[in-house]
DNA sequence: GACATGACGATTT
DNA sequence: GAAATCGCCATGT
């Protein structure tokens, strides 16, 4: 049982929980933030150890493009876009955030650094 | 320790 | 504009 890179799980968390309700980011930029700007993999995997944080909005982060690509991993695969729905953010096809440029949240700019 | 995989991203063809 | 390719680093086998 590891405790060193659960470090960078998380900071990830961190980041996420502070993502504002109607607003989404993308792992790249969460991995930006932390310093890994191209380990959006690894914001990925954190993003799949979530599980253990409920906390973790991790609805709300979507990849670069906008795609809800990780809904199937919810405990149903429709639970993210009605989340994000209820939450003020439109989705199209259940699968593509509408106005994702509006709706998209940088942590390395909202949080001033 | 090596090999394969992954909720990604950017670049090239 | 879509598909293929490389890079990125941690996790599981």
């Amino acid at each position: 049982m590891k405790k060193d890179h659960d470090l960078f799980f998380s900071s990830v968390y961190q980041v996420v929980e502070l993502i504002p309700r109607g607003r989404v980011t993308s792992y790249g930029a969460i991995g930006k933030y932390l310093g890994m700007k191209s380990s959006a993999r690894m914001v990925g995997w954190a993003m799949h150890a979530a599980h253990a944080h409920p906390h973790v909005p991790a609805h709300r982060v979507v990849n670069s493009q906008g795609l809800l690509t990780g809904k199937h991993h919810f405990s149903s695969p429709t639970e993210m876009e009605e989340r994000l729905n209820t939450e003020g953010v439109q989705i199209k096809d259940g699968i593509k955030i509408v106005d994702f440029n509006t709706v998209f949240w940088e942590p390395s700019v909202e949080l001033s650094l």
